[in-house]
DNA sequence: TTCTAATATTAGAAAACTCTAATAGAACGA
DNA sequence: TCGTTCTATTAGAGTTTTCTAATATTAGAA
Protein backbone atom coordinates (compact mmCIF):
# COMPACT_ATOMS: atom_id res chain seq x y z
CA UNK A 1 0.00 0.00 0.00
CA UNK A 2 1.13 3.99 -0.54
CA UNK A 3 2.06 5.23 2.68
CA UNK A 4 2.10 8.83 1.14
CA UNK A 5 -1.11 8.97 1.90
CA UNK A 6 -4.03 6.95 3.39
CA UNK A 7 -4.84 3.86 1.53
CA UNK A 8 -7.64 4.29 -1.44
CA UNK A 9 -10.97 3.25 -0.33
CA UNK A 10 -12.32 0.59 -2.13
CA UNK A 11 -13.30 1.54 -5.92
CA UNK A 12 -17.22 2.39 -5.80
CA UNK A 13 -16.47 5.20 -2.64
CA UNK A 14 -13.63 6.42 -4.97
CA UNK A 15 -15.74 6.66 -8.20
CA UNK A 16 -18.62 8.06 -6.06
CA UNK A 17 -16.67 11.45 -6.80
CA UNK A 18 -17.17 11.42 -10.08
CA UNK A 19 -20.47 9.40 -10.19
CA UNK A 20 -21.26 5.97 -10.75
CA UNK A 21 -19.81 3.73 -13.74
CA UNK A 22 -22.18 4.79 -16.21
CA UNK A 23 -21.18 8.14 -15.91
CA UNK A 24 -17.66 7.77 -16.40
CA UNK A 25 -18.38 5.89 -19.69
CA UNK A 26 -20.97 9.04 -20.24
CA UNK A 27 -17.82 11.72 -19.62
CA UNK A 28 -15.27 9.68 -21.83
CA UNK A 29 -18.15 9.67 -24.56
CA UNK A 30 -18.38 13.25 -24.71
CA UNK A 31 -15.11 13.98 -23.64
CA UNK A 32 -14.00 12.17 -26.93
CA UNK A 33 -16.14 13.81 -29.42
CA UNK A 34 -14.67 16.81 -27.85
CA UNK A 35 -11.55 15.57 -28.71
CA UNK A 36 -10.65 16.76 -32.27
CA UNK A 37 -9.19 20.54 -33.47
CA UNK A 38 -11.85 20.88 -35.69
CA UNK A 39 -14.78 19.92 -33.87
CA UNK A 40 -13.78 22.11 -30.84
CA UNK A 41 -13.49 25.10 -32.98
CA UNK A 42 -17.09 24.02 -34.15
CA UNK A 43 -18.19 24.04 -30.08
CA UNK A 44 -16.32 27.68 -29.69
CA UNK A 45 -18.14 28.69 -32.86
CA UNK A 46 -21.67 27.62 -31.57
CA UNK A 47 -21.37 28.76 -27.92
CA UNK A 48 -22.35 32.29 -29.25
CA UNK A 49 -25.14 30.84 -30.81
CA UNK A 50 -26.77 28.61 -33.65
CA UNK A 51 -24.86 28.61 -37.16
CA UNK A 52 -25.37 27.32 -40.43
CA UNK A 53 -23.41 24.79 -41.73
CA UNK A 54 -22.17 26.97 -44.25
CA UNK A 55 -20.54 29.44 -42.10
CA UNK A 56 -19.10 27.12 -39.94
CA UNK A 57 -17.74 25.68 -42.85
CA UNK A 58 -15.95 29.06 -43.92
CA UNK A 59 -14.84 29.88 -40.57
CA UNK A 60 -12.68 26.75 -40.09
CA UNK A 61 -11.84 25.92 -43.43
CA UNK A 62 -12.12 22.54 -44.78
CA UNK A 63 -14.36 20.39 -46.68
CA UNK A 64 -17.90 20.46 -46.28
CA UNK A 65 -18.12 16.64 -45.94
CA UNK A 66 -15.48 16.98 -43.31
CA UNK A 67 -17.22 19.43 -41.42
CA UNK A 68 -20.49 17.68 -42.08
CA UNK A 69 -18.87 14.58 -40.56
CA UNK A 70 -17.61 16.09 -37.72
CA UNK A 71 -21.17 17.34 -37.21
CA UNK A 72 -22.47 14.62 -36.69
CA UNK A 73 -19.89 13.02 -34.16
CA UNK A 74 -20.48 16.00 -32.23
CA UNK A 75 -24.58 15.49 -32.73
CA UNK A 76 -24.75 11.73 -31.80
CA UNK A 77 -22.81 12.12 -28.84
CA UNK A 78 -25.76 14.47 -27.69
CA UNK A 79 -23.26 17.86 -27.59
CA UNK A 80 -24.98 19.54 -30.24
CA UNK A 81 -28.34 19.33 -31.71
CA UNK A 82 -29.79 20.64 -35.17
CA UNK A 83 -32.45 22.08 -36.97
CA UNK A 84 -34.00 22.95 -40.07
CA UNK A 85 -34.37 25.80 -41.88
CA UNK A 86 -35.36 25.50 -45.67
CA UNK A 87 -32.14 24.31 -47.50
CA UNK A 88 -30.34 25.21 -44.58
CA UNK A 89 -29.02 23.33 -41.23
CA UNK A 90 -28.60 24.76 -38.51
CA UNK A 91 -26.55 23.39 -35.38
CA UNK A 92 -26.86 24.77 -32.06
CA UNK A 93 -25.97 23.91 -28.55
CA UNK A 94 -28.59 23.05 -26.29
CA UNK A 95 -27.08 22.13 -23.34
CA UNK A 96 -25.70 24.60 -20.79
CA UNK A 97 -23.34 21.78 -19.02
CA UNK A 98 -21.80 21.62 -22.26
CA UNK A 99 -21.60 25.57 -22.48
CA UNK A 100 -20.00 24.83 -19.05
CA UNK A 101 -17.39 22.93 -20.21
CA UNK A 102 -16.67 24.26 -23.26
CA UNK A 103 -16.20 27.87 -21.37
CA UNK A 104 -14.05 25.61 -18.97
CA UNK A 105 -11.63 24.31 -21.57
CA UNK A 106 -11.20 27.89 -22.61
CA UNK A 107 -10.24 29.16 -19.57
CA UNK A 108 -8.20 26.17 -18.65
CA UNK A 109 -5.64 26.49 -22.24
CA UNK A 110 -5.96 29.93 -22.54
CA UNK A 111 -5.44 31.10 -19.49
CA UNK A 112 -1.71 29.48 -18.43
CA UNK B 1 -25.15 33.42 -44.67
CA UNK B 2 -26.91 32.52 -41.99
CA UNK B 3 -30.04 35.02 -41.03
CA UNK B 4 -30.52 33.60 -37.97
CA UNK B 5 -27.34 36.15 -36.31
CA UNK B 6 -25.13 38.27 -37.56
CA UNK B 7 -22.52 36.78 -39.56
CA UNK B 8 -19.91 35.13 -38.57
CA UNK B 9 -16.16 37.64 -38.19
CA UNK B 10 -13.26 35.83 -39.54
CA UNK B 11 -11.85 33.15 -37.93
CA UNK B 12 -8.88 34.48 -36.34
CA UNK B 13 -11.24 36.85 -34.41
CA UNK B 14 -13.68 33.84 -33.50
CA UNK B 15 -10.98 31.39 -32.38
CA UNK B 16 -9.48 33.97 -30.46
CA UNK B 17 -12.24 32.70 -28.22
CA UNK B 18 -10.15 29.88 -27.34
CA UNK B 19 -6.97 30.90 -28.26
CA UNK B 20 -4.23 30.49 -30.99
CA UNK B 21 -4.80 27.40 -33.48
CA UNK B 22 -2.20 26.16 -31.18
CA UNK B 23 -3.95 26.33 -27.58
CA UNK B 24 -6.58 23.92 -29.95
CA UNK B 25 -4.06 21.67 -30.62
CA UNK B 26 -3.60 21.79 -27.80
CA UNK B 27 -6.97 21.56 -25.79
CA UNK B 28 -7.76 18.29 -28.01
CA UNK B 29 -4.63 16.72 -27.05
CA UNK B 30 -5.56 16.86 -23.08
CA UNK B 31 -9.11 16.17 -23.97
CA UNK B 32 -7.87 12.95 -26.17
CA UNK B 33 -6.02 12.20 -23.08
CA UNK B 34 -9.00 12.58 -20.83
CA UNK B 35 -11.02 10.52 -22.92
CA UNK B 36 -11.07 6.93 -21.99
CA UNK B 37 -12.64 5.76 -18.91
CA UNK B 38 -9.57 4.37 -17.33
CA UNK B 39 -8.13 7.53 -17.57
CA UNK B 40 -10.93 9.25 -16.30
CA UNK B 41 -10.74 7.49 -13.07
CA UNK B 42 -6.70 7.63 -12.96
CA UNK B 43 -7.39 11.23 -13.06
CA UNK B 44 -9.86 11.24 -10.29
CA UNK B 45 -7.96 9.20 -7.99
CA UNK B 46 -5.42 11.71 -8.13
CA UNK B 47 -7.35 14.20 -7.74
CA UNK B 48 -7.07 13.72 -4.50
CA UNK B 49 -3.29 13.33 -4.26
CA UNK B 50 -0.11 11.70 -5.37
CA UNK B 51 -1.13 7.81 -5.54
CA UNK B 52 1.74 4.77 -6.80
CA UNK B 53 0.92 2.46 -9.58
CA UNK B 54 -0.12 -0.49 -7.44
CA UNK B 55 -3.03 1.41 -5.51
CA UNK B 56 -4.62 2.62 -8.88
CA UNK B 57 -4.48 -0.83 -10.31
CA UNK B 58 -6.31 -2.29 -7.31
CA UNK B 59 -8.50 0.54 -7.15
CA UNK B 60 -9.45 0.46 -10.78
CA UNK B 61 -8.89 -3.22 -11.69
CA UNK B 62 -7.18 -3.90 -14.96
CA UNK B 63 -3.83 -5.39 -15.83
CA UNK B 64 -0.97 -3.75 -14.50
CA UNK B 65 1.01 -3.34 -18.13
CA UNK B 66 -2.65 -1.88 -19.26
CA UNK B 67 -2.85 0.92 -16.14
CA UNK B 68 1.34 1.53 -17.17
CA UNK B 69 0.40 1.93 -20.66
CA UNK B 70 -2.91 4.58 -19.55
CA UNK B 71 -0.44 6.17 -16.99
CA UNK B 72 2.05 7.34 -20.31
CA UNK B 73 -0.54 8.00 -22.17
CA UNK B 74 -2.13 10.85 -19.74
CA UNK B 75 1.60 12.06 -18.76
CA UNK B 76 2.94 12.40 -22.25
CA UNK B 77 0.24 14.78 -22.47
CA UNK B 78 1.19 16.66 -19.65
CA UNK B 79 -2.08 15.99 -17.65
CA UNK B 80 0.20 13.92 -14.48
CA UNK B 81 3.16 13.38 -13.49
CA UNK B 82 5.25 10.47 -11.52
CA UNK B 83 7.89 10.73 -9.40
CA UNK B 84 9.89 7.61 -8.19
CA UNK B 85 10.49 6.19 -4.46
CA UNK B 86 12.01 3.41 -3.66
CA UNK B 87 10.42 0.64 -6.24
CA UNK B 88 7.52 1.97 -6.25
CA UNK B 89 6.55 5.20 -8.92
CA UNK B 90 3.73 7.85 -7.40
CA UNK B 91 1.86 9.93 -9.73
CA UNK B 92 0.05 13.12 -9.26
CA UNK B 93 -1.86 15.81 -10.75
CA UNK B 94 0.79 18.75 -10.84
CA UNK B 95 -1.51 21.41 -12.61
CA UNK B 96 -3.67 23.53 -10.86
CA UNK B 97 -5.91 23.72 -13.96
CA UNK B 98 -5.75 20.22 -14.68
CA UNK B 99 -7.53 19.98 -11.33
CA UNK B 100 -10.21 22.21 -12.21
CA UNK B 101 -10.69 20.73 -15.73
CA UNK B 102 -11.39 17.38 -13.95
CA UNK B 103 -13.60 18.66 -10.77
CA UNK B 104 -15.76 20.52 -13.88
CA UNK B 105 -15.80 17.58 -15.89
CA UNK B 106 -17.52 15.78 -12.70
CA UNK B 107 -19.37 19.06 -12.19
CA UNK B 108 -21.19 18.24 -15.33
CA UNK B 109 -20.97 14.91 -15.58
CA UNK B 110 -22.75 14.17 -12.38
CA UNK B 111 -25.56 17.35 -11.98
CA UNK B 112 -27.49 16.57 -14.34
C1' DT C 1 -40.05 19.57 -64.19
C1' DT C 2 -35.28 20.92 -64.30
C1' DC C 3 -31.52 23.26 -62.34
C1' DT C 4 -29.03 24.81 -58.46
C1' DA C 5 -27.55 25.34 -53.70
C1' DA C 6 -27.01 23.24 -49.24
C1' DT C 7 -26.28 19.28 -46.70
C1' DA C 8 -25.70 14.29 -45.85
C1' DT C 9 -24.01 9.77 -46.81
C1' DT C 10 -21.02 6.19 -48.50
C1' DA C 11 -16.72 3.82 -49.53
C1' DG C 12 -12.20 2.93 -48.78
C1' DA C 13 -7.45 3.70 -47.35
C1' DA C 14 -4.27 5.34 -43.83
C1' DA C 15 -3.42 6.32 -39.28
C1' DA C 16 -4.22 6.04 -34.38
C1' DC C 17 -5.98 3.64 -30.37
C1' DT C 18 -6.45 -0.23 -27.06
C1' DC C 19 -6.11 -4.49 -25.48
C1' DT C 20 -3.50 -9.06 -24.14
C1' DA C 21 0.59 -11.58 -23.51
C1' DA C 22 5.19 -11.80 -22.91
C1' DT C 23 9.40 -9.80 -21.53
C1' DA C 24 12.57 -6.39 -19.56
C1' DG C 25 14.39 -3.45 -15.91
C1' DA C 26 15.13 -1.59 -11.34
C1' DA C 27 15.28 -1.77 -6.34
C1' DC C 28 15.22 -4.31 -2.33
C1' DG C 29 15.79 -8.27 1.06
C1' DA C 30 17.75 -12.71 2.34
C1' DT D 1 24.17 -13.30 -5.73
C1' DC D 2 19.42 -14.91 -6.05
C1' DG D 3 14.79 -14.31 -5.79
C1' DT D 4 10.94 -11.22 -5.33
C1' DT D 5 8.21 -7.13 -6.01
C1' DC D 6 6.97 -3.27 -8.60
C1' DT D 7 6.85 -0.96 -12.86
C1' DA D 8 7.79 -0.27 -17.83
C1' DT D 9 8.21 -1.77 -22.51
C1' DT D 10 7.40 -4.36 -26.65
C1' DA D 11 4.84 -6.84 -30.14
C1' DG D 12 0.90 -7.77 -32.49
C1' DA D 13 -3.98 -8.21 -33.55
C1' DG D 14 -8.41 -6.06 -33.63
C1' DT D 15 -10.95 -1.92 -33.54
C1' DT D 16 -11.88 2.88 -34.25
C1' DT D 17 -10.97 7.38 -36.21
C1' DT D 18 -10.27 10.53 -39.90
C1' DC D 19 -9.55 11.99 -44.19
C1' DT D 20 -10.64 12.39 -49.48
C1' DA D 21 -13.52 11.60 -53.29
C1' DA D 22 -17.65 10.54 -55.12
C1' DT D 23 -22.51 10.31 -54.86
C1' DA D 24 -27.15 11.00 -52.86
C1' DT D 25 -30.76 13.82 -50.92
C1' DT D 26 -33.53 17.77 -50.06
C1' DA D 27 -35.68 22.24 -50.81
C1' DG D 28 -36.40 26.07 -53.45
C1' DA D 29 -36.06 28.86 -57.85
C1' DA D 30 -36.81 29.28 -62.66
Amino acid sequence: MSQTRKPPANAEDIFALIGKSQNIEEAASALQAMAHPIRIKVLCLLSSGEMAVQDINEAIGTTQSNISQHLRVLRASGLIESRKEGTRALYFVSDARILKLVAMTRDVFCTL
